[in-house]
This record gives structure tokens, C-alpha cells and sequence, in this order.
DNA sequence: TCTATTATTGCGTATAACGAAATATAAGTC
DNA sequence: GACTTATATTTCGTTATACGCAATAATAGA
């Protein structure tokens, strides 16, 4: 019986689901199937009731959920206790970012981290921008590099790092098919967007302000696409600053002149406000910068 | 973190001795090494302060070590819950007896059990009836087949299951060098005495109430080695009738009828009182038949 | 009946744990 | 002061354990 099988049980007792539980624990399937197992023989009773299409915890699976919860809110209570001696923190935390944002912030903010916090391990994933906010939200990662949506969803603090506006972008040599190479934007204009997020939200309003229809010749995920389609000449796109200045295509590229122009992107780090209670994550949330 | 290492812990915590708490916890001194630093790393505190020639709690350890005691008290509430609600005892019992004892008595007091509860299992150890009770004492075993003592140890419960005559035994054929082949017993006669325990005591005493000196022609360890040195013709020994009526060599001696004859050999269970309040043992207690 | 879903099991491999012996180091001894 | 003793740790080769993949089984839905 260790922590990692109590976690991988508290897991299993949230989702129900092998497969999930297992995605969720970072580990296979049949792992998960064997530790739970073990943990049975262990505890002597059976915890899931369980066939091939269904799981389900048995009165016994609920005691020993409560003993899990207990036992490792112990553990995190002895850690935080003997950090507070020794005064050093130690552990780990993730944080998920897109590969912009990695280029763009990290190291400014993991670099004074990793001095005052040697100790503390980071754990980096990076993709795209999209899932950042909801991979805090679902717990997989601790923080997230993310633009600050429109209406920040309850239970999450956000701290601003830095404003980059949204600009728009079009190829130098000229739209293809397209004859004149002004800066026009109407309904005509083929627009390279993002599937979704912060930046496709702010043109769909920005349009709708103008009274017309954008006309999406491609939907794209991840901004670094947007820059590439819109130098091959496919149309105009609208990317964060800091995304065209990290892009080695920048100058394939021209900022379009538009008014009015975009509200800026806001990023900043994003975290579950419960999650501030623990010394690790409030001492990284303490040395964060606001550059707002 | 798992529970063993936990224990593990303790043991050292208790001993200060990589030694000792390695061999109470039935590993190398090596792995127990490795064992605690594990855990250090993952409490991320130092937890004792050791060097070649001594080890101490750090007031981290000590933290850590309420810890452990705690979550070991937690892990065996929850598994008496869970027992408590399926109906059905299991776990482990360990019982140390002598062979001797584990000829004569075992079967009757395991089958039974064995019957109602049989996901309980049973690890017997067997070796020299002196050690018995103090490896109750010490917590090595749950259990013990044992001669009750004159003065039983505070803490200790005892329960008597069957009472075997002491019974002096000479070799057929005489005693070597001795001319006659009478029954004399003096302190002339060569004994063959047990090295120490309830035995040797109880002969010490006859032969002070006969105000004579015994002649100790030997001292052993087992009283199975006993009927082997009377029967090879060494002197007269004491054993109980039991080992007698188990030894292959009973044929080979004669039972000399001495008066007055030593205070039976009362043979019977220990355990220790504090641990009748867990289940599993309270549950082998009850169910053994006192024969007294 | 067939298909899709999903927990489990077999199997080969990678990882971790172990014990024995070697090592290091400090205290006691002559 | 050299030598012995005691004892925690490290090294090393072996063994056991845990893991992922793929196969299996079993069930619900089409």
C-alpha cells in the first residue's frame, strides 16, 4: 500500500473508469487493473463492484475512499510541516504552456523560480493554447500560461504577465487570387483563424461590430499555423504580438494598419484558487510579477 | 511511501540501530539503508542524524514519526472496519512454539481454527522452547506455545491447554561408569538439565529441597537432546512426558519414579494482553480451549 | 449476429529491490 | 599510535516486481 495506489484509487472512485482513471494516473490500463487488485488483497476486501461495462464502489470502497482522502491530506500536512522547518521548499509542480508562451515568458519567470526555489522540481508540458485553462481546471496541471479570457471561470486566479495585441497579418507579397494588395478588410477577405479561444472570440466580435461576415478560409489550431498559412499567402490572420516577434516568418508577414483595433491579449498564469493554499503553489503564485 | 517502509521506520526510530531494526524487520541493514533514505527524499527532510557510531531522531524524524504511528493506527482501524462489515477475519498471525510443542499440540489448535477462519494465515516459527515468551515479549510473535513460568512477566496473558508431568529418565541399559543400575538419585548421579527455562528451575528447586547439589554432567539446549544424551547412557535427565511421548528414542530410557515428584510442566499460549484488542488475535484466543 | 467498449490476463521486458561482501569511518584498546 | 571492533553505507550481481502491449473475455447496443 503506497501513495501512488491510494492516488490512483482515488482516481478510479472519481471517473468509474478504468481507462480514464488510468489516462488521468499517467499509467496503462492494466496497471491500474493490478493495483487495484492488490490494494483489495491488501485491504481484504473487495473495493469495485465491477463487470466488463461498469464500475462501481462497494460499501467497503467507500471506507476505504474516506481512509484514502484522509491518509494522503495526512501526508501533504506532514510535508507542509516539515517544509516549514526546515524552511526550504521542496517538491514539484507542472505547468502547461503553448510553445509560444515558452519562448516568450518562461524564462523570464522560472529563472528568479528556480534561484529562490532550487528545490522544487517543474514539470513542463507544452501544446496548444486552447486546453491550457482546462487542464488547471481538471487538475492535470498546477498552471497554465494562458490569455485571459473574457469571463474567467469561478475558482481560478489569474495573474496578468504581459499584454500583446492582437494584430493582424497578411502576406507581403499580396493575397493570392486577389489582385490588390491594400490592406482591405471586408467580407471578401479570406481570414486564417484559430478553431477557438481567446483570439477567434475577440475577431468574431470585431466583426460583428463592423456589421459583416468574416470569410474563414481556414480554421487552424495553434497561432504559429496561422503565421505560416498567412505568409503562404492563403489570407489574412490575426495572431498575438508576441506570437509574429517569436515567428521566423515574421518578416514574410505585414501588420496590417486596422481600426478599430483589437483588445490586446492579456496573458498571465492561471491557477485554482483552492490550490493557493498549498506552500509550493502560493510561493510560486508570491514571486509572479504582475506586469498589470 | 508505502506502509512496510513506514514500519520500517519505526523499528529504527525505536532501536537507533540500522542493525537491529533491519533484523526486526526481517531485511539487510542494507535495504533498510536504502529504505530510509528513500524515505527522507520523499518526506524531503533529513530524519536522522547518523553516523558510523550512532543514530539519532532529527526533530524533523520526530515529526515524521508521529506520522508513521498515526497512519499505521489508521491503516489497522480501517482494516478492522472493513473486516468488521464483510463478517469474515483475515490477515496474519504469527506463532512460535518448539517442535516438540509443534508435534504435540498444533494440530489441535490450528485445524479448528484453520476451519472457522481460513483467510487467516498462520506463520509458524519454530525453534528452542526458551526463547518463547521473551519473543512474545520483544513483539516478534503474536503468538507462542510456552511453559507457563512460576512468576509470569506483567502484560503477558496466558492459557493453559494441557499440563505434562516432569519426568526423570534414565538410560535402560544404565548409566555409564556407574556400576548400579538402580534408580539412585543423588549427587552422585550425572544429570543431563535443560541450559535454562521452567524446567531447569523446577529441578534446581528439588534438588535444594533434597539440600543436595546436583552433579550436571551436561546442559542443553532442546529437550529433544536430552532424551538423546540419557539414551546414549550420559546420566539421568528431566523433560516432560510430552517430548517423551514424542521422541523416537522413548524406548531407550526408563522413567525413574522419584518422590516428591517436580511440579508439572504447565504448557499453554502467550500472548501479549495489549494486543487482545485486535481482532484477528482476540480471535485465536477465544476459540482456544483451556484446559485447566 | 455483429460490433464496439472495456476490464482483465499473458507475456516479454525494463525497472527496482534485495542480500552479500566490500568500504568507510569512528571509537575503543593495548 | 597501530590495531581491532563496530556499524552505516556503497557496490555489484541477482532476483523479484511493475509495466506496457497485445490478446482475451464478456457485455451492451445496433
Amino acid at each position: 500500500m503506497d501513495i501512488k495506489q491510494l492516488r490512483q484509487f482515488i482516481q478510479l472512485a472519481d471517473t468509474l473508469h478504468f481507462g480514464r482513471a488510468s489516462e488521468a494516473s499517467h499509467i496503462s490500463p492494466s496497471a491500474l487493473s493490478r493495483s487495484i487488485k492488490q490494494l483489495e488483497e491488501e485491504a481484504g476486501s473487495c473495493l469495485f463492484e465491477r463487470d466488463n461495462r461498469s464500475v462501481a464502489l462497494t460499501p467497503e470502497g467507500e471506507i476505504f475512499l474516506t481512509y484514502a482522502r484522509d491518509s494522503l491530506a495526512q501526508w501533504d500536512t506532514l510535508r507542509t510541516q516539515l517544509m516549514e522547518r526546515t524552511g526550504e521548499l521542496q517538491g514539484e509542480i507542472s505547468m502547461y504552456c503553448s510553445v509560444t508562451a515558452s519562448y516568450s515568458f518562461l524564462f523570464n519567470i522560472l529563472s528568479e523560480f528556480r534561484r529562490n526555489y532550487p528545490k522544487i522540481e517543474i514539470k513542463l508540458h507544452t501544446g496548444d493554447p486552447d486546453p491550457a485553462i482546462n487542464r488547471v481546471i481538471s487538475g492535470d496541471e498546477d498552471f497554465a500560461i494562458a490569455a485571459k479570457p473574457d469571463t474567467l471561470p469561478t475558482g481560478l486566479a489569474f495573474k496578468s504577465i504581459a499584454l500583446s495585441p492582437l494584430l493582424f497579418i497578411a502576406p507581403k507579397q499580396g493575397i493570392e487570387g486577389k489582385h490588390s494588395t491594400l490592406p482591405i478588410l471586408d467580407d471578401k477577405t479570406p481570414m486564417i483563424l484559430s478553431e477557438e479561444g481567446v483570439a477567434r472570440k475577440r475577431v468574431d466580435r470585431w466583426f460583428k461590430e463592423q456589421n459583416c461576415k468574416p470569410l474563414i478560409y481556414a480554421q487552424v489550431a495553434g497561432n504559429e499555423a496561422i503565421v505560416s498559412m498567412v505568409s503562404l499567402g492563403f489570407g489574412v490572420g490575426v495572431v498575438p504580438k508576441i506570437v509574429l516577434e517569436n515567428s521566423p516568418l515574421a518578416n514574410t508577414v505585414e501588420v496590417l494598419d486596422i481600426t478599430p483595433s483589437l483588445k490586446p491579449y492579456e496573458v498571465g498564469i492561471v491557477t485554482l484558487e483552492k490550490k493557493l493554499k498549498s506552500p509550493l503553489i502560493r510561493a510560486f503564485w508570491a514571486q509572479l510579477k504582475s506586469e498589470l
